[in-house]
DNA sequence: TTGACATATTCCGTATTCGGAATATGATTA
DNA sequence: TAATCATATTCCGAATACGGAATATGTCAA
């Protein structure tokens, strides 16, 4: 069983940065393929086959305008990363509290060296 | 220019679904790899690969124990991907906002059907 | 030291990716 | 209709990743 698709879901899309770069340029407004071509010096065929996996796993919409595709983000696609990332940060702020509470112990109580 | 490697960033490595199985079993406590092993259901040597993975990008940290490795998600490191799904939290709280009032506006103004 | 246990590494075959070049599709304008 | 503009798709070739089997390394116990 080889590597999972691109398309297979949200974590595989994302692991291409100029995918992640697209998803930024595109949160805000929508704009056609030529403008993210130009925007990302990137080739007009591989923005499309990009667009193509993000389509398929949602994180962008499309609509057509005259000879134009106008592309948008859907953030809400992102909110499943989110959430997950979220799972852990009880953890970091805990490892946080640790070297700071180690750090103020040693300051408090006076360090033995 | 392939596909990147899975070592490249934390965006890469944590494509794979089973590599965060790993990281969420190893988020509490630290385990020894025949725990993951059981826990899991994977076969030894796939699990010694993908924690090797989860180590070069710092996802997880090792300690010997004897004849065991001792593996331990770092949170810390988890936090890079929380921010940047982070940066379209408002866009998806425009979105719903969006929806919201579309559906409110529909109730009080009173529809015309 | 020898054997047993825990984990890591190597080798294999299959599947997929990526960008670029060429080409196809689809929509507008003359 | 023909030419043009905007985007999508197909066809390469090189580079991994994945799991499984076999093997290597490293640590403890007798």
């Amino acid at each position: 069983m080889p590597r999972a698709a691109t398309t297979a879901d949200v974590f595989n899309a994302i692991a291409e940065s100029r995918r992640r770069d697209i998803l930024v340029f595109l949160a805000n407004s929508e704009r056609p393929v030529g403008d993210i071509v130009d925007a990302l010096e990137l080739g007009q065929p591989s923005v499309s086959k990009h667009l193509k996996v993000l389509r398929d796993v949602g994180l962008v919409d499309v609509r057509r305008h005259g000879r134009q595709m106008l592309y948008r983000t859907n953030a809400e696609a992102i909110r499943p990363l989110h959430e997950w990332t979220s799972t852990f940060e009880r953890f970091w702020r805990h490892q946080l509290m640790r070297v700071k509470e180690r750090a103020e112990g040693k300051a408090v109580k006076g360090d033995k060296s």
